[in-house]
RNA sequence: GGGCCCGUAGCUCAGCAUGGAAGAGCACCCGGCUUUUAACCGGGGGGUCGCGGGUUCAAAUCCCGCCGGGCCCGCCA
């Protein structure tokens, strides 16, 4: 790698400018991925989880009061909490990320970008860079072009009198005394500077570097060999790279780029199309094991996601851990391994524990057919009596396991928040009426037995085909042809709660005669 | 203007690095001993691997050119 370290270092950024999407932790997923790697080969590695906030806010979130504008380019670690409860709008920002990332099983080192230039962290890199501000800026003309005039100085400082950092322009350096003289004179997102000339010294954290240099200066001063990018700033990874090279001469780190998260449609996420992702919002429905999985899948390429796609995300990761407790299966030795790959981190090669003993699909039919109107905990010990029931189960050993527990959780919300209307189910007239005639028949103190050769007689009596009554029943209830031994069901749910289900599902139109 | 990703079964995708008999899950269809149902088990249909060239004994896979869908950069990061 051209540079020798005791620990090799991994980076992330983590925003600090606007609310924290899906895509932010993957970034740090899969710096932790290589973290892991790097590790599993016997040598030591770290996490730098490095906030960006001395970023100025470029734009105001949707979700931040509109007044907000009056700080546009200003350091967000400088900016109050909208909502008071962080010493800053950058802390409170990166706080959340920070939160997910920690629900996420990532362990990690965190840097603020304004410490690290308050403390000294980046002087010598800082220095080195204003000093040779004429190859910086050669470097971005040949990469990337640069609509600034020739003789840029790649360097924000921060302006004492306005406290902006975007509207400010270096005039003169001076080396001798380590600092800049600059102008507040720039534009920025219509923000005028207020025009105050001033000096600022870049060895006590007076201004920030342009992203043409800052990357490079972290990654010396930290001693960074990976971190992982998005597509987004493929470019400020190559310019920074060169200028790790040319200028700071080191090996830049390894990286590897990967593609921003698309929605179900393959359409782009944004605020305003209403369809952004948070990992809290992932973690409403999905345990943390399904997102690690799908950013362990592929580290790079496009990918769709939605929420209403979790329950296939939990049957993917179900199958896997099946399929890994039963490697014989898998026929070719390429698959075998990568899967054995992919469920080992996706673990964050924490040891891989035996799948479930049931299945999240089946919690959450039991879940869509409860009433609504339960709490919690009633729900919880529905879900559980029909699923200790079906699986063979002690309740006691459901009720008290935690996973369970949240899988009802996931289904809870889920169907509170997806429950699409399903359509309606035609039942033939002849069919419906030997269902009524059923449900009038069945009485609380029935066993599944009694329920079940009572279906019978009454197919029986009216002379109907027992595939159709059966089915009629499965895909009103459950919305799907086939389902657990009817008598077992009703029994489970209880015949006089279920008989009111049905009727429901009648009056409300769910189940039309034909 | 520059760059990237994707295109394989109805749907979601794997396979492409190192070319060697088209795969999985879901969905669908059919069975499961003369009507006791099974969120299960067994079986099945279904694909010009976007299009056109090229290399090769052999191409989903490598090369070139198109087409379609999408994303990013060109302010900031």
């Amino acid at each position: 790698m051209g540079r020798n370290f005791t620990v090799l270092r991994v980076e992330s950024g983590i925003g600090a400018s606007g609310f924290p999407h899906i895509g932010s932790v993957g970034d740090s997923l899969r710096a932790y991925g290589v973290k892991l790697g790097i590790e599993a080969r016997g040598l030591k590695s770290e996490l730098i989880a490095y906030s960006d906030d001395r970023d100025g806010l470029r734009k105001v979130p949707a979700g931040v009061p509109e007044d907000y504008r009056k700080y546009l380019g200003m350091p967000v670690s400088e900016i109050p909490d909208p909502w008071g409860c962080h010493s800053s709008y950058g802390e409170h920002m990166s706080s959340m990320l920070i939160d997910a990332l920690e629900k996420l099983g990532i362990e990690f080192t965190f840097i603020s970008g304004t410490e690290a230039y308050n403390s000294g962290l980046l002087d010598e890199q800082v220095a080195k860079l204003i000093e040779n501000s004429h190859k910086v800026d050669k470097i971005v003309r040949e990469e990337v072009g640069s609509s600034k005039p020739e003789g840029w100085v790649y360097y924000w400082p921060r302006c004492e009198k306005c406290g902006r950092i975007y509207t400010t322009r270096v005039i003169k350096v001076i080396p001798e005394e380590k600092k800049v003289i600059y102008a507040c004179d720039q534009e920025f997102k219509g923000v005028k500077g207020c025009g105050h000339v001033g000096e600022a010294s870049y060895v006590r954290g007076e201004g920030k570097l342009s992203w043409k240099g800052e990357f490079a200066a972290r990654w010396a001063a930290l001693g960074i060999v990976f971190e992982p990018h998005g597509k987004d700033i493929t470019d400020s990874f190559r310019v920074n790279a060169r200028i790790a090279k040319e200028v700071l001469s080191y090996e830049p780190p390894m990286t590897v780029m990967y593609e921003m998260f698309l929605d179900a449609t393959g359409g782009k996420i944004s605020k305003s199309k209403g369809n952004v992702i948070t990992p809290q919002m992932w973690m409403k429905y999905s345990p943390p094991e399904t997102l690690r999985m799908l950013m362990f899948k592929r580290y790079h390429g496009t990918r769709n996601i939605s929420l209403q796609n979790t329950p296939q995300y939990i049957n993917e990761f179900e199958r896997n851990l099946k399929l890994y407790h039963n490697l014989d299966k898998i026929k070719s030795e390429r698959d075998r391994i990568s899967l054995k790959r992919l469920v080992e981190y996706t673990f964050l090669l924490e040891g891989v524990p035996p799948p479930p003993p049931y299945e999240y699909s089946a919690v959450l039919k039991v879940a869509r057919m409860a009433p609504r109107d339960l709490s919690r905990e009633e729900l919880i010990k529905f879900v559980g009596d029909i699923i200790s029931r079906y699986y063979d189960l002690p309740l006691e050993r459901l009720l008290d396991d935690e996973w369970f527990i949240k899988y009802v959780e996931y289904a809870k919300n889920y169907v509170d928040s997806f429950s699409e209307e399903e359509g309606r189910v035609v039942i033939p007239q002849q069919v419906l009426a030997a269902i009524e005639e059923f449900l009038d028949r069945i009485t609380d103190d029935m066993n599944a037995e009694d329920i079940q050769n009572l279906a019978f007689q009454v197919i029986k009596e009216k002379g109907i085909k027992s595939k159709e009554f059966f089915r009629s029943i499965y895909r009103a209830i459950l919305g799907q042809d086939g389902g657990p031994r009817l008598g077992n069901l009703i029994q489970r749910v209880g015949p006089s709660r279920f008989r009111k289900m049905f009727r429901e599902l009648v009056e409300e139109g769910k189940i039309v005669p034909g």
